[in-house]
DNA sequence: GCTTAGGGTTTG
């Protein structure tokens, strides 16, 4: 078995083979030898098992783990590929947030690491020597917990939990009777973040709801904050196990009681799946995805949701309660019963912002900023019990505040200085005493998409020194924001135009609501918010055989393909029509040597000369392939198969050609290396390659989900048959550059500026059809809306090229 | 040892 799991007291055999020796993350390079070598980390995103035709890969990322908590904000963090039948074992059995040892692994260098910005090699974990260790320590002693006894006895109830592979039910909320143990899934309507009750633990209270439309209180105490349901937002979904029923005031609540565990998520409609638990094993299946997702539509097509107050500082007003994310920069004790948290959210507050002296050397963290800076930031004075709470926060972590109030101008905040004239109308933030309307603070996770989507524009906020570009403001911004003023009327200026012809009414989208599919329609929107916010995430591979739709595999993954390919190769005959040879590949760096590598040529257009247009290339790394393109035009990575030339798994590209890679769909092709016909052909592209190999060709497309939004009503629609018209830009080089990607992002950060407000979002004219499609699970039909010959004619402000001063 | 809290008409 590769993967196998360790638990504390579980005897001889169970132990890391003793002639293995731990290197730290920060410590991996490609030169090192590491046979009898381990590497620790905890698992902080674990990625789906793709399979392949007759193999399994699947990518993880693991963090060193601290011995002191939080000691930095990051700790290293290195991106692992497993193969085979390991990554197999490994997605059935470690959880994200386990801590994982691997051993028998080959260090290569991560080809994401300009992006993920993570460590600069990866591990590879395949064949027989790779092993994967997973550690079910006990929690890390505590002063206050109870003697080892009760460890234990939660450590068996553990092992027991995993080996029996339960099947839970869960009740409807409206079924619950009163002196029952149940299981709940439901939808967080109202909660407070854990607090310290007058007792021995923590307390959580929610309150959630699910489709029998039954409101439910739930009462959670743990004495360990990490057990706690992980809510960030009204809307998140929990599921609860082993929670009693009571009545109290009438009404049935739950609590928590003995093996009780919770799994939170996003509740957001085609989010992520992520758990957030802290729980070391737990179950998970394919009916507890539905439930989820069932209770995310639900939710979503009701209004029983109360509306989630989360705003940016660009839109705060005075007087305002709000949920606000940021990050902590400095802090500052002022007195006994206040704290100073300084925080930014990369947006600026219309309003000034209140400055707060405090006492010198008491600041943590920078004590001062330059202007622009601190003009972005805001003070917020933290009261009473979550002072206390504020204490552990360090700065550079990522927050969420809950029920922040925005006071304008108080003469009488602490630490202001007598010698300080009252600053009228300047915001300064508090947070009040006490746990009423779910105060208090939450650290986010890094991985979270909360804290993506925060340190995006964060990212976007110029630097410090920069004579910040003024471009941002009024004039250009009167213009955008200007909402039309009748729907035909020519007054607003719009950033898209339509291309096609229909000679239609523009329509609200309350009225294109109402009437019937199978029509175009001309509507005046903005774009209030889009999916998916990581946008490399909307290039899709289509097939228009099949009509499937995958999403394109990371340089990781393919690296891992390319690496399982080049390990194989038997003896083999080539075909009698490619004439054979070696290639050398140049080191990657000038000291490393050249390394030869077999090529197959085909004869007949060696002999017409054209030694350059094609190889089919054996055994090369992802990165050696990549090399190889400037040197010939077109590369088809081969390996031995059963005694013959085969293409490498279909899930890889079959075809390189310059920065561009070409796909070919899995079902619908039939590959075998073959000698294409050249006779009479000017060009060998990828269609004359496809073709002869036997791949059907899968093409690059765009698909967005973008959220309209005019004065009536908002609509969701896809963007996808005409999302390059839309952007002006091909699929096809989005795959292949940087530049069409960033064209592609500054178009929407320009039509859905982020952290902005609904009047910096400007006005579009958009053509859309709408039509009748089978939803997923296959029986409903319902109406789908697309975007359709329209075009953004309003280029973004270039901000990276700021007019001379 | 088996409580603790049980939202909410918002202080500084």
């Amino acid at each position: 078995m590769p993967v196998r799991v360790l638990l504390e007291g579980a005897g001889p055999g169970a132990k890391i083979p003793s002639h293995l020796s731990r290197v730290p993350i920060s410590l991996i390079s490609i030169s090192s030898d590491y046979t009898n070598k381990t590497v620790k980390g905890k698992v902080v995103h674990k990625g789906p098992l793709v399979s392949l035709a007759d193999n399994f890969i699947l990518k993880t990322v693991i963090q060193e783990e601290d011995s002191q908590p939080s000691a930095l904000p990051q700790n290293p963090s290195i991106n692992v590929v497993l193969l085979g039948a390991l990554a197999k074992d490994f997605s059935q059995a470690v959880n994200q947030g386990d801590v994982v040892e691997a051993s028998g692994f080959t260090v290569g260098k991560s080809p994401t690491v300009h992006k993920d910005k993570l460590h600069p090699c990866n591990l590879l974990l395949s064949g027989d020597d790779a092993c994967v260790y997973v550690s079910r320590l006990p929690p890390p002693p505590d002063p206050r917990s109870p003697p080892a006894i009760k460890r234990s006895s939660v450590l068996s109830a553990e092992v027991s939990r995993t080996t029996k592979a339960q099947k839970y039910t869960y009740v409807k909320l409206g079924d619950l009777k009163a002196g029952s143990i149940v299981n709940v899934y439901g939808v967080v309507v109202f909660f407070k973040q854990p607090f310290k009750s007058r007792g021995t633990d923590f307390c959580s209270s929610l309150k959630i709801i699910d489709q029998s439309n039954q409101k439910i209180g739930c009462t959670i105490f743990c004495e360990k904050l990490d057990d706690h349901p992980k809510i960030f937002q009204i809307g998140d979904i929990v599921r609860m196990h082993r929670v009693k029923t009571q009545f109290f005031n009438d009404s049935i609540t739950l609590v928590n009681t003995f093996g009780f565990s919770v799994v939170a998520f996003d509740g957001a409609v085609g989010g992520a799946m992520e758990p957030r638990t802290s729980s070391r094993s737990f179950h998970f299946d394919q009916e507890d995805r539905r439930t989820v997702e069932e209770l995310r539509s639900w939710a979503a097509s009701q209004a029983v949701l109360p509306p989630v107050p989360a705003i940016s500082l660009s839109a705060v007003q005075p007087k305002a309660y709000f949920d606000l994310t940021c990050q902590l920069l400095a802090k500052a004790p002022i007195d006994t019963t206040c704290t100073l948290l300084r925080v930014w959210d990369g947006t600026r507050c219309s309003h000034t912002l209140l400055k707060v002296i405090v006492e010198p050397n008491v600041t943590e963290g920078p004590s001062s900023f330059s202007t622009e800076r601190e003009n972005l930031i805001a003070n917020i004075l933290v009261y009473d019990n979550h002072v206390e709470f504020a204490r552990q926060l360090k700065p550079g972590a990522f927050l969420r505040i809950y029920n922040l109030r925005a006071i304008a101008g108080s003469s009488k905040v602490p630490g202001l200085t007598s010698s300080q004239s009252e600053e009228v109308d300047h915001l300064a933030f508090h947070l009040h005493g006490g746990t009423a309307y779910g105060r208090g603070i939450r650290v986010l996770p890094e991985n979270s998409t909360e804290v993506q989507e925060l340190k995006r524009v964060l990212d976007a906020v110029p630097e410090d020194d920069d004579n910040l570009s003024k471009l941002n403001d009024s004039a250009l911004l009167e213009v955008w924001s200007t909402p039309p003023e009748s729907l035909d009327g020519e007054t607003v200026e719009c950033s898209t135009e339509r291309s096609c012809g229909h000679d239609i009414q523009p329509t609200t989208l309350s009225e294109l609501k109402r009437s019937d599919p199978g029509r175009a329609h001309h509507v005046r929107v903005q774009l209030r918010s889009y999916e998916p916010r990581r946008l490399h995430q909307s290039l899709k591979l289509y097939c228009s055989k099949c009509r499937s739709m995958q999403d394109v595999p990371d340089d990781e993954l393919l690296a891992g393909l390319f690496s399982e390919a080049s390990r194989d190769s038997g003896p083999y005959s080539p075909p009698p029509w490619a004439l054979s040879g070696r290639v050398d590949v140049p080191g990657d760096s000038p000291g490393s040597p050249n390394r030869a590598l077999s090529v197959h040529l085909s004869t007949q257009l060696m002999s017409e000369g054209k030694t350059r247009e094609l190889i089919f290339l054996m055994g090369s790394t992802l990165e050696e392939t990549c090399r190889l393109t400037s040197g010939y035009q077109n590369i088809v990575p081969v390996r031995s198969s059963g005694g013959h030339l085969a293409l490498v798994d279909l899930s890889a590209p079959f075809l390189f050609r310059g920065r561009k890679r070409y796909y070919g769909c899995r079902r619908c092709s039939e590959a075998a290396v073959r000698e294409p016909c050249a006779e009479g052909v000017e060009l060998i592209d990828e269609k004359v390659i496809a073709e002869a190999l036997g791949v059907q060709l899968l093409q690059f497309v765009l698909l967005m989900k973008l959220e309209l939004q005019d004065a009536t009503d908002t609509l969701d629609v896809f963007l996808w048959r005409d999302a390059e018209t839309f952007f002006s830009v091909s699929a096809e080089d989005v795959a292949a550059n940087q530049e069409a990607q960033n064209s592609i992002r500054q178009a929407v950060d320009f039509l859905c500026p982020p952290g902005g407000s609904a009047g910096e979002r400007p006005w579009l004219d958009v053509c859309l059809t709408a039509y009748r499609a089978e939803d997923d699970d296959g029986g409903q039909n319902q109406t789908c809306y697309q975007i359709c010959h329209t075009t953004i004619t309003k280029p973004p402000f270039a901000r990276s090229d700021p007019e001379p001063a």
